[in-house]
DNA sequence: CATGAATGAGCCTTCATTCAT
DNA sequence: AATGAATGAAGGCTCATTCAT
């Protein structure tokens, strides 16, 4: 409902635009709109119609680990074991944070482009908390830290698997160690 | 030995211009050379002089924490509890980083612009390495980590520390709260 | 079809940077883009749009000399007269080089920006090496030359009657005699 | 005379100076004082005060060809046979011009830095006019040439010796072809 | 005399954004 | 809606020349 529905071809400008910026993001090299426009063979005029910023169309990459991040937490939120919930949670957080690097960059960012961003972050880290809570409250996690600082953990731990390792498996395999460490110090 | 002895007022303009770097670093303004040598009241030719690139002005700064923390790790090789001296360096370092945004970056850098960086961060992550190996040989630490992962650990800890906190107190307070409960985990 | 067709005020800035820059070039200021956008009355970006580097400029303004001579090329090889074919042909390319700063520099370059130029200048040795070849076999040529000796000879002539002539007239009028000079020379 | 007597260090300087110099010349590299005080191992100021300008420099360099020519000329000219003392002082000048860079470019300039070069060109050209005079009375050269293209076209003969060919060898090949060419069209 | 640090104008190039077509 | 040419601020770097030490 938020978005208009889109006439055919801008539609499939749309899809060409977030494929060929999900590609470069994934291999490093930063957005940029013109060079977006040229790869997808659009005009840069409609990249901007699309997208008025950069950070709008990172969002847009972002948005679908964003949503499906969301999802795998409420399901979590239905889990008896709050401390299988919360470690579940956030070791498929962390994945998607390794994987898709719009995620990490936009889950960083203070301010938002887009208000359905805004509106997803606030829902995700909502659900990421009430999972924190709920396994502080059942006695199985630190009482010093709070349900505010899951995202910069999580930024910091994808950050840490990304530093020195550019081979996509080392980093996955990374962040997976230093994630167990951190949930073992976790634990009470 | 290391630095060639410069002329009085050569010494002066360094001192100026590093001076200038390390407020824009702290600022979290992006280093300019152009900029740096207006703010410094120099000329350009004379930043390029001493610095050829950004990256040699940054790692210069990095040098004074560089040294420090070398030193500390070298007290703390003479400690005789292995914990206590693992984690009081790694206490120190976590604070620079947080402090020092010349640190940070030049830790994360894969290479480096003066020699003098590389052997500094060589012989840090020596003492760092050796810190770490006399804890696991002790058995006081787990066993699934390594002493490769520490420089990434800290770096993805500062990281995190900075993420939404731009006031100062705060990050040292998240830095510690952080490093605290990954220091739980390592534990046996 | 070798180039794009161009949108009207493309083509516009296309002829005005063009036009702009021949006067550079006649009166020997040495081209510089951010100058000739400035004269052009354009912006830097535009002028690099379509032309990326000095070089590309530069052949551009000779290409239209280069194609010329190379028609005249062409008609010269349907002269039954060998020698009168060559050194009709030589006339008018030294002609051509004392007249168009730009010929003489793209001719005399090792390299080229643009592949049309590279394709032009190879039809054009080639037209002036078969008429060249024509003469040496009928006999009116010497033997110690060849045909890859026309175009260092040709440009040296055009260097000759510039060096301490700016006068336009004066250069013809030498450029004229030292070929005529040369001419007698290689006749037998 | 025109010099004055250098004291000991300043003249091991000089020497220094014009040795790094020529060898750069040699090598194609543009003159930069900065780089030639570098190489020299002498501070910018001492080579500033030495030469003035890069083309004092440069001029300083060519004088010593300069002189020789000169020389040779004046040897010339005891000869009986007015072709003979003609080309093959023309022979000798080509061959210096193709050898050292340094005496092409002074000789193509239009203006002197130096007073000392004006003179040494001033008596260079004139002994080289007599030759060409003494050939013409005597009736074995053209007579559309005059004493004046002398020079305009040694520099042409010579640039067109360098196009296209960086290998020493091939040049003075090059321009020893040029030339008997040329001296077959001046016979009459 | 020698030194070499300092200067800063000058040139190059990129890229986010606008707007006529 | 789409296109892509045009814009020009912004930043980077070099090098000839001066002048304090």
């Amino acid at each position: 409902m938020t978005t208009a529905p889109l006439r055919k071809d801008a539609a499939r400008n749309w899809e060409r635009i977030v494929a060929v910026a999900r590609d470069l993001v994934e291999e490093g090299t930063p957005l940029q709109l013109n060079d977006v426009a040229h790869r997808a063979g659009v005009g840069v005029g409609t990249v901007y119609r699309h997208f008025p910023t950069t950070e709008a169309l990172l969002e847009t990459l972002a948005t679908r680990s964003l949503e499906t991040l969301t999802a795998h937490g409420e399901q979590a939120l239905a889990d008896d074991d709050p401390w299988r919930a919360l470690s579940g949670f956030l070791a498929r957080t962390i994945e998607a944070q390794v994987t898709d690097a719009s995620l990490s960059t936009v889950t960083a960012a203070p301010t938002d482009a887009l208000p359905r961003t805004t509106e997803l972050k606030r829902t995700l880290w909502s659900v990421g908390g009430r999972l924190f809570e709920r396994a502080r409250d059942a006695g199985v996690v630190r009482a010093d830290l709070t349900s505010g600082d899951l995202v910069p953990l999580m930024c910091g731990i994808a950050y840490a698997a990304n530093v020195h390792s550019s081979v996509p498996t080392a980093r996955t395999d990374a962040a997976h160690r230093y994630l167990t460490a951190l949930l073992e110090g976790l634990r009470t």
